[in-house]
RNA sequence: GGGCCGUUAGCUCAGUUGGCUAGAGCACCUGCAUGACGCGCAGGGGGUCAGGGGUUCAAGUCCCUUACGGCCCACCA
């Protein structure tokens, strides 16, 4: 502590987050120090943010929340681990770069090591080959991560910046490779070929847990099938899939069917002969309670088909449009090939919507339509990212097991989301909600090019056919691989796709795939043990609610299938932010505020309070008036700030806390309900609950502001003599000391400034506030109820002048104060700084059942 | 269909084991140049704690129920 403090004459925040930054940056003050053991490190298993775009408001929020806690455990004396990662694989890169480059990757196109793009984007999608495509995509998410570590940087993130990772990188490939190949060899990765369900836009297939439900119009069909007497109606609203039925389907216990069971129908304008089955899962309340499978319409159909054994018929393509179909052949027996084929023959090549109609019109024309369709809205499966309904089709994928078809795995997992801690515990919820109604295993192989791999070739037979079920695998020192340019062992390049030769597997791992080994990237399993050792198993994974069914899930399975362990211990989950209020985006007041221009505007700290005032969990609204909250408040933090420190100059100098006591009554007060406001942050923070920390920091630091500093301000510049001068001067310093230190981890750039006018080293590496130093500091006797007291009656005397409109320095000649007996035993210890604060001459007490104040003003004149 | 969260002042929200007269900020109104702060300070008005029922000496807080809003899961012919 140095004598005396260089306080600004005007204390400003205009400057601060670039100053400090740079001073962070230089002095490592949030350098990871891996000397330490995992004992004393607190590790962080921070989300890599998608770089296709920008940062929104969102990201700064739940950010913000994490920064607050690795800020408060640094200050608590833990190591705190604490990386950024970039999620920059996958699909919303690759549909960037084909947009900004003009390009299209063509997997089966060589790499052109000297390929340069040409000056302006091409009017066609020009095709380049994987690797260059995978070039392009990482020129452009570099350029991305500048902008997105600039932000966080001005944000105040205290993220160690040489810790940083991306989800492409060659260490995470290896990773990711890796723990496949480990997988592979324990039987929890498996290839299948199988119906999956399947998006015609990114003709890749998709995972469940990427699935998301939209509500779209759609019809019921009636549709008359001959069979049974007088023929068998059906509802559908999917009529276009009609050549691809394989059965009809009725409940087991419907009266109406059972007849019909074993029998056959036949499939209008197909003659296709199906069968009429009986599964429990049709419902006999909908539709004519008799439904006709296809393969396939949807997954209900999927589960039909596998469970009573039928036959494929699949017509739809890969890209969303009907294929060709040769009527009469094997599997597409009809009782009239050339009217079959006189009717496909109009549906061939058309797109699902499109077939739709023309086979409305056809049966129409053939009389097996039942009355106009009747149009309904219904729920329909849709790729999250995709824009048209998700087809199903039969296509060879790599799966990892997940508890979806294993109850002993299931149960397992279950288990795991037990034993993490979730910060708010209600959210485990929908983790165990999802385990509980998981209905296959994981399809980790994406058909796209921007991703990890799978390390893996397949050997060609003397006609050129893969070999699927024993794939090469490469050596675990070798990766990562390509296996679409590297060789496998004892084959040479030019073996490539000839017969005998090779192939390499064509397809990527879903971006979750690699994200789901954050926790063993960041602390480098395998390529770094003895990081990984200080800092694995880790301590927190923050996130943001809509993710538990992928990231937290799969970062679960790919822990619980390596380690058999959790991969960290506590998981505090975000809430999201809302827009402001749809009906004032207007164009007058620039609705779309990026979070760079709401730092300019309001500070980091003040955009940090918004963050931080989110309680945890918590859906929030983007509220500018929060943030005008927020600046005020740093503001306020530097004002008071210098109101305590600009007193002491070199012949009054900072009181030293060390030994140091305080003998005035309120003084001892104010810190012993400092003591408990210590208490109840530390608790609140321990719990995740940073706002609540932020909450009664802010609370207390007002009436800090407001009554005390008015209530010692006299005596702190010796109006009662330097004994009593001294014990505010003390205490004044040790709570401005703590107060700051709590406001740290909220408003980083403020309070650090303020602790540089009078300490050395930096408020983030310095130590958490105790409330056992200050209760020693305040003794024995202090009580937290003569602060509150007094304050009550400054309050009181305040009223008395604002009421007569005079202003607060005016006199009170008499003042009788009536209040409880014990009440006027605190007032009694504080009389002094009351009298003081209150410009009171005389001031009387009485007896009362509560608290009155009655004050005679001295007369107003010139 | 199963489940979770929420509903407190005009607005945004605190109110942790039930306990004095339900709080804060914003907005609004009235004042005030005061040894840091006018991006400030002092004060004021404003609430049937969503509705109903119950437990209790005592309920915003616990239980039941209804309504509304949001979300998760399942189903989706």
């Amino acid at each position: 502590m140095s004598a005396s403090p260089s306080v600004p004459d005007k204390p400003t925040l205009d400057g601060l987050e670039k100053r400090w930054a740079e001073h962070w940056e230089s002095d490592r003050t949030y350098r990871f120090d891996r000397s330490k053991t995992r004992d004393e490190v607190y590790s962080i298993d921070t989300p890599p943010p998608t770089v296709s775009g920008s940062l929104h408001v969102g990201h700064v929020f739940s950010y913000t929340h994490t920064d607050t806690i690795a800020r408060f455990q640094r200050m608590r004396g833990r190591e705190v681990f604490y990386p950024m990662g970039w999620d920059d694989n996958g699909l919303p890169t690759e549909r960037r770069v084909q947009n900004y480059f003009g390009v299209r990757c063509d997997p089966t196109l060589p790499y052109d090591p000297d390929f340069e793009l040409p000056e302006s984007p091409p009017k066609e999608p020009l095709p380049i080959g994987r690797k260059n495509f995978v070039e392009l995509c990482l020129r452009l998410t570099g350029e991305d991560e500048k902008a997105f570590e600039e932000l966080w940087r001005r944000l105040g993130l205290s993220i160690d910046w040489s810790l940083t990772y991306a989800t492409i990188d060659a260490r995470t490939q290896r990773i990711s490779q890796t723990a496949f190949l480990h997988n592979l060899a324990r039987g929890e990765a498996y290839v299948a070929d199988a119906p999956t369900l399947w998006d015609v836009d990114f003709r890749t297939a998709v995972a469940q847990a990427e699935l998301e439900d939209r509500e779209r119009p759609g019809a019921y069909h009636r549709i008359r099938f001959d069979g049974g007497e007088g023929g068998i109606e059906i509802e559908t609203t999917r009529p276009e899939l009609l050549p691809a039925c394989v059965a009809l389907v009725a409940h087991p216990d419907d009266e109406r069917y059972q007849p019909l069971f074993g029998a056959a129908a036949t499939v209008p304008l197909f003659g296709t002969r199906v069968p009429v089955v009986a599964h429990e899962l049709a419902d006999p309340e909908k539709g004519s309670g008799i439904a006709m499978i296809c393969t396939f319409g949807d997954t209900t159909d999927v589960t039909w088909w596998r469970e009573l054994q039928l036959e494929t018929r699949p017509v739809l393509e890969r890209n969303g449009r009907l294929a060709d179909v040769l009527w009469g052949t094997p599997g597409w027996e009809t009782v009239d090939a050339v009217a079959a084929q006189d009717a496909y023959d109009q549906l061939a090549g058309l797109t699902v919507r499109q077939a739709q109609n023309k086979i409305v019109e056809l049966l129409g024309a053939d009389g097996a339509l039942i009355g106009e369709p009747s149009p309904i809205t219904h729920p329909v499966k849709f790729y999250e990212k995709g824009e048209r309904p998700l087809e199903i089709v039969t296509s060879r994928q790599w799966y990892l097991r997940n508890g979806g078809r294993d109850d002993d795995l299931r149960q397992a997992l279950l288990g795991r989301g037990a034993e993490l801690r979730w910060f708010p515990d209600y959210m485990r919820g929908r983790y165990e909600s999802w385990v509980g109604g998981l209905n296959g295993d994981w399809l980790i192989s994406r058909q796209r090019f921007f991703g990890v791999p799978f390390p893996l070739w397949y050997r060609l037979d003397d006609d050129g056919n893969p070999d699927y079920d024993d794939p090469i695998v490469p050596d675990e020192s070798s990766l990562p691989i390509d296996p679409s340019s590297d060789v496998p062992s004892g084959y040479t390049g030019d073996q490539r796709g000839q017969p005998g030769g090779f192939i390499g597997d064509p397809d990527v791992m879903d971006t979750w795939a690699a994200s789901s080994l954050t926790p063993q990237i960041a602390t480098g399993w395998i390529v770094d043990p003895d990081l990984h050792e200080r800092t694995y198993p880790m301590d927190l994974r923050p996130q943001a609610h809509e993710i538990i069914r992928t990231w937290l899930f799969s970062t679960t399975v790919r822990a619980h299938l390596e380690s058999n362990a959790l991969p960290w211990r506590n998981a505090a989950i975000s809430g999201w932010v809302l827009d402001p209020d749809r009906k004032k985006m207007s164009k007058s007041r620039g609705n779309v505020v990026t979070p760079m221009a709401m730092l300019d505007e309001y500070s980091s700290d003040a955009v940090r309070y918004w963050a931080a005032s989110g309680r945890p969990g918590t859906d929030t609204t983007c509220k500018v008036d929060q943030m005008k909250i927020g600046r005020r408040l740093a503001i306020k933090i530097l004002n008071a700030s210098k109101f305590v420190l600009a007193r002491f100059d070199d012949d009054n100098s900072l009181p030293s806390l060390d030994g140091a006591t305080v003998t005035e009554a309120l003084d001892a007060s104010v810190l012993a309900a400092l003591a408990d406001l210590v208490d109840d942050a530390t608790a609140a923070f321990e719990r995740y609950d940073y706002a609540r920390a932020l909450e009664r920091t802010e609370s207390f630091f007002w009436r800090f502001c407001d009554d005390y500093l008015e209530l010692v301000k006299g005596r702190s510049y010796g109006a009662h003599g330097p004994a009593a001068q001294q014990s505010a001067n003390t205490a004044l310093t040790a709570s401005l000391s703590v107060l700051v230190r709590l406001f740290a981890p909220f408003l980083p750039f403020a309070s650090e400034e303020v602790w540089s006018w009078w300490q050395d080293g930096s408020i983030h590496r310095a130590s958490w506030p105790k409330a056992g130093e200050l209760r020693t500091l305040a003794g024995d006797a202090a009580d937290p109820a003569v602060f509150h007291t007094a304050g009550d009656v400054l309050s009181g005397l305040r009223k008395a002048k604002s009421e007569a409109k005079r202003k607060m320095r005016t006199p009170i000649t008499v003042a009788t104060v009536t209040d409880l007996p014990d009440r006027l035993a605190h007032l009694a210890l504080a009389r002094a700084d009351v009298c003081e604060a209150g410009v009171v001459e005389t001031l009387e007490t009485r007896e009362g059942s509560q608290l009155a104040v009655v004050a005679t003003l001295a007369p107003e004149d010139a």
